[in-house]
DNA sequence: CCTACCGATCGGTAGG
DNA sequence: CCTACCGATCGGTAGG
């Protein structure tokens, strides 16, 4: 007779938690989209910051699936981070409400379980890093490119279309990738 | 024998929304950072929304004249666009807690005063675009560069700078400003 | 700016 | 999964 299953929870939580925000988002809410009481929820998990461990944790898992693809990928170093940006996107249109409170409410963390999340990003950035690494070194990119600023601009771009991308627009996924990719790799210039 | 001005109280704001967010932040927060009690505040503001609409409007005040100080430069587009990007890590690296606000938590707003803060966005990414699209028609930049998607990728660079610049890091506020530019002229390659 | 509150809402629990 | 709660905290007010 049990009606909503424990990922039902987690799905639900995500969405409101995008949304609203995890301050914004009471249990009571969150009972309401599922259409049951905040209380019963209860029944299913034991906290609310439990709710927002497993959908960063599944954010957390996505991407870092997504990165070591891009570092397996054949091909040259401009390949490999044509892969990696191509992943992400994966991610964030097909994970939307996953990876905007991934990337947006992690404060929210208690300490404890923030730090494998921030440990977690680290290693994604590690791994495009190292994309851009190799391919400065073997001509894919430019010689004198700092791999640590690269990458924090690349994820700037990255981690921004959520907020903007709508996919009834102009731009279909496959040309949002190569949009992107065309203004990482030359600017506009 | 008043201790607090009405400025003093937006600015303690401003620094508690920016660091835990609108939801995140209580009276009695502000109040404990000001050295008085929450209710406190009353006696110099109506309402808790109220220093939101402060902190943001101050923020969109900023990057209005910043836009239009950049807009107004002399030289090519490529000097104008120079121009906007310092202007715009200036106001970031200013007024970081005003910025962030203005940022992150304008969906806190109430719809009556979002509305002219999301039109104020819209203006600064217009004056963007107008310099994206004259160095395009004009040889500064790539002759079939899209002004719209150009304009979103720049202020995805920009609006990120606050998640990871530290003024006590290895880049000044000059170096910043120049691997920005290299970065979004140039790209990677 | 404090004292002394208000009703509403919060996350969460006991018991069924 | 609901009924019936709990103590804590929320934004805010009256009166001084």
């Amino acid at each position: 007779m049990t009606r909503h299953s424990r990922e039902d929870i987690i799905e639900a939580a995500g969405r409101l938690f995008a949304e609203r925000g995890y301050d914004g988002t009471s249990m009571r809410d969150l009972g309401k989209e599922l259409g049951l009481l905040g209380s019963s929820i209860y029944s299913h998990i034991s906290g609310k910051q439990e709710l927002l461990v497993a959908v960063v944790d599944q954010g957390a898992e996505l991407f870092q699936a997504s990165v070591e693809r891009a570092m397996q990928a054949e091909g040259s170093s401009r390949d490999r981070l044509t892969t990696f940006v191509a992943g992400h996107v994966d991610v964030v249109l097909d994970h939307g409400e996953v990876s905007r409170t991934f990337l947006n409410e992690a404060r929210s963390l208690e300490p404890k379980y923030r730090k494998p999340i921030l440990a977690a990003r680290d290693r994604y950035e590690a791994g495009l890093r190292t994309i851009l690494s190799d391919g400065s070194g073997d001509g894919s990119f430019r010689a004198d490119l700092n791999p640590t600023v690269a990458g924090i601009f690349v994820l700037s771009v990255l981690n921004a279309i959520d907020r903007w991308y709508r996919s009834d627009g102009a731009l279909d996924r496959a040309a949002l990738v190569a949009a992107l990719s065309a203004f990482i790799s030359d600017g506009i210039s």
